[in-house]
DNA sequence: CTTGATCCTGTAGTAACTACAGGAGCGATG
DNA sequence: CATCGCTCCTGTAGTTACTACAGGATCAAG
């Protein structure tokens, strides 16, 4: 049976070598069986737990939140209610998010359009920030 | 000549208290002058710097940016190049984590759109995580 | 004079990694 | 067989920007 070491894991799946290390110490990754010189046997259940992991994280689902997710897979006790829950809460928090960086990009393009650039020695971004006179 | 506490200084600029000690141990808030029992003397000079140091950091601008703008105008030597050079480069960061944020968003939707809810023991949401067959 | 709020210091915890330091093993080359 | 460079191992410390105590002193009010 085929087996990966994590550098294989790692350039397989694009997650940081250091970082898988990581989730198993947290883990969220199993401890993968080792082979007689200490070095970690992946399996294609790690792979795949893997990629899951960092698809997740790819859409900004926390560490608790995949944890979350997995143990229900784990026991096989899914229930698709609980997932859309904390699916439906994630994309809460990204569109928080993006609404309050869209105020900040509008704050800073009108800062940075009220700049004449150069060396002058007077600035209007740093008299906004002093002066409070803004959003 | 009339000064703040911590706890005034916080109750003024809507600062936690501790994160402007924070801000002294970092050097980026000057230490102010003690009293008799030990408390710290705030002045107005340290009001504004605050006052600026968190609209700044509403703007998303970091602790090293900050430095960058506060450092010249200590000296006296405000560039207005530089300053704009700073913004427009904080700027651009806002912009590309609103498109992550907007891509995530995007999946995230579709995956949820996706789900029936319920308690279904099949989850489309695990499945789409599980399989890649997203994005 | 007691009580509760505020202040002081120093340290540790948060999220999710990332980066060493110090050492051992592996594969290829001479 | 020795050596070189890469990968692997462990454990720990650093990153960002705070936040949260613990343990103690001080202040203001009643």
């Amino acid at each position: 049976m085929k087996t990966w070491t994590r550098g294989q894991l790692a350039a397989l799946t694009g997650c940081n070598g250091e970082t898988i290390r990581y989730y198993e110490t947290i883990g969220l990754l199993p401890e993968p069986l080792r082979a007689g010189n200490g070095y970690r046997q992946y399996e294609k259940h790690h792979v795949e737990r893997l990629y899951f992991i960092r698809r997740a994280r790819d859409l900004g689902f926390g560490i608790d939140d995949i944890r979350a997710l997995l143990t229900p897979m784990d026991a096989g006790t899914i229930a698709c209610g609980e997932i859309e829950k904390i699916a439906r809460n994630q994309l809460d928090l990204i569109r928080a998010k993006i609404r309050d960086l869209q105020r900040m990009k509008q704050e800073l393009h009108t800062l940075v359009q009220s700049c004449q650039g150069g060396s002058a020695p007077h600035c209007a971004i740093i008299d906004a920030l002093s002066d409070g006179q803004f959003s």
